[in-house]
RNA sequence: GGCCGGGUGGCAGAGUGGUUAUGCAGGGGCCUGCAAAGCCUCGUACGUCGGUUCAAUUCCGGUCCCGGCCUCCA
């Protein structure tokens, strides 16, 4: 695997610069992200997280190969949140009895973070995630996260008191490197739970104890109960990646003190001088100026950025709001480090179409254009393409993830690919091959940013209705179908026709509101047919 | 209080020591009976006060705002 172009540049929150990304080993480059902890669906700031970091995913596999890359993204299904869910949904259904089991009918803990897990990874796949080659869960790891906490105690990192197993932030030296702080400074003005217990106020649980709880405690050799929230992340990435990984990333709200208290353990328990080279932290969505977040409850599931109901049982029974893919390209639409605004939803309880809307369907009409009676020819052709080294897309990339720009390059290849705006300097005699290029480079490049993993064809059959501002209260309409058959919207134009000929434009013009009513849209061309079609058609057919 | 990050045209959002992305919205034009689609085109923005410089939105300093973290959180 010859490795093109490895300049990777990426902001590393451990340094506080901008940094060459050099994996320790080439052929296996080492992710670590920071799952979910199930107990509820991801909001659509959870899964900027994800989105983001999958761009990286593809990116890190397009320089050093797919099989050169282990991603691992956890899945932490021990928590008190957990738990908390659980019981108050215990108490919902017995007050609710004759209620039928609503979204989960979660008997057990187990069902109820199977169930979440499979939402969050469904989401995931809907806004063009690709899977991650490792997905840990905490559960199935508790051997190695008691062996771990083992260790830090027997290393002397560590202590009992009460029941409870403590980290001793004291004899880990570096401890605050991450977040820039001193652990004076922290527990000055601090808020930090002063336990009796501790022997420092920042000293944080790694186990502690628990009555039994059937699925969330389990049995150690200090008391019955269950783990401290950070200590399975780095049981984890020991367990699956190693002692020291190249990058690991979450959210910035995880830097202080989820992650400092990761590196403390790790660093402690295998006497590694870094537990990752390079972290990456994403900023918030905000939503008017303020992040978003349960607790402010401000948030939108991601499936609501799409859909109208959780529920996929039946596929072809859900009505989308909006492509998915659209919904990635507006999370991608800030760079990742900055917060991004989300807007607010309309009075109709969608999504606002965003900005980018436009762009995936045009680039969809393209290589449905170029995909001959199918319309899927030309996709399928091109499974297989890679972005060539200067691909413009790739080079935004590659500049610590320069999403904004990447798709402000790949405006630039639709453009090219379509032939307009002649800015292309390919003006020398290879327009057609020119074009014919920068369409493959525009597949090529949508796909390092997670778009086009659809055939056109599937695509627009999935296109949602129409649901244009028009000012109508009425409900969106629910797919576009409306009853009027081809034959019916051929004798329509016809009769239009036969008006416009005889200068009625008054009778055109009725025929014509009418199709408008019916979600038809019409393009009168110069050669003095009419073309229709419906808005999830990829194109005009005539009539 | 400590530590980060940010203030860019109507909105969103890149970027740069001098040629000033991109999208959305908007204006004008071509085309059209009218539209639609397409094409062409326009808007010279960088919180504020100083400094460095031939030249600063871009570098430095002050200042004013805003957001985040320090507690569960992507």
């Amino acid at each position: 695997m010859t490795i093109a172009n490895p300049t990777l540049k990426l902001f590393n929150s451990l340094t506080g610069r901008k940094e060459l990304f050099v994996p320790a080993d080439p052929k296996r480059v080492t992710v670590y992200v920071c799952g979910p902890t199930v107990y509820d669906y991801a909001h659509i700031g959870n899964a900027r997280s994800a989105v983001v970091f999958d761009v990286l995913f593809r990116l890190l596999r397009d320089v050093y190969g797919a099989d050169g890359v282990v991603y691992a993204r956890n899945i932490t299904d021990v928590d008190d949140k957990i738990i908390a869910r659980f019981q108050e949904q215990h108490r919902q259904d017995q007050q609710e009895q004759q209620e039928q089991q609503s979204q989960a009918g979660n008997q057990t803990i187990d069902q109820l973070t199977d169930f979440y897990a499979a939402a969050y990874n469904r989401d995931l796949a809907a806004l063009g995630c690709l899977p991650p080659t490792l997905q840990p869960r905490a559960r199935e790891n508790m051997p190695a996260i008691i062996a771990l906490i083992q260790r830090l105690l027997d290393r002397g990192h560590a202590y009992v008191a009460e029941g409870h197993v403590l980290f001793a932030v004291k004899s880990f030296a570096d401890y605050g490197q991450l977040a820039k702080r001193r652990v004076e400074e922290m527990v000055a003005g601090a808020r930090v739970e002063v336990a009796p217990y501790k022997q420092d106020p920042c000293d944080f649980v790694l186990w502690k104890p628990s009555p039994p709880i059937a699925g969330a405690s389990f049995d150690s050799p200090w008391c019955h109960g269950r783990p401290g929230w950070h200590i399975e992340c780095s049981a984890m990435i020991a367990a699956v990646l190693g002692d020291e990984i190249d990058i690991h990333a979450g959210g910035a709200d995880l830097k202080f003190p989820h992650h400092e208290n990761e590196i403390a353990q790790s660093r402690c328990a295998h006497d590694t001088p870094v537990l990752a080279h390079t972290w990456l932290h994403n900023g918030f969505l905000t939503v008017g100026g303020e992040k978003m977040s349960k607790s402010l409850g401000n948030f939108r599931y991601a499936w609501q950025c799409w859909r109208q109901t959780a529920a996929v049982d039946e596929e072809d029974a859900v009505v989308l709001l909006r492509q998915p893919q659209a919904v990635r390209l507006q999370l991608l639409s800030a760079h990742y480090r900055q917060p991004l605004n989300w807007p607010n939803v309309g009075d109709r309880g969608i999504e606002p179409a965003s900005q980018h809307d436009g762009l995936i369907e045009d680039c969809y009409s393209l290589f449905h254009q170029a995909g001959g009676a199918s319309g899927d020819d030309f996709w399928q052709q091109q499974q297989e393409v890679v972005a060539t080294p200067d691909n413009p897309v790739r080079l935004a990339l590659l500049d610590d993830l320069n999403t904004p720009l990447a798709i402000s390059r790949l405006t630039a290849l639709y453009q090219q690919a379509r032939g307009g705006k002649a800015n292309g300097k390919g003006a020398a005699g290879d327009a057609a091959d020119g074009k014919e290029q920068a369409l493959i480079q525009l597949l090529a490049g949508g796909r390092l940013l997670g778009l086009f993993a659809d055939a056109p064809s599937a695509f627009f059959r999935a296109m949602p209705a129409a649901t244009k501002d028009t000012g109508s209260t009425a409900a969106p309409a629910t797919g576009g179908d409306d009853g009027l058959q081809d034959g019916q919207i051929a004798a329509l134009l016809h009769q239009r026709q036969t008006a416009r000929a005889a200068r009625d434009f008054a009778a055109a013009d009725t025929i014509k509101q009418t199709l408008t009513s019916h979600n038809i849209l019409i393009q009168d061309t110069a050669d003095g047919t009419t073309l229709y079609k419906r808005p999830h058609d990829p194109d005009w057919r005539t009539g």
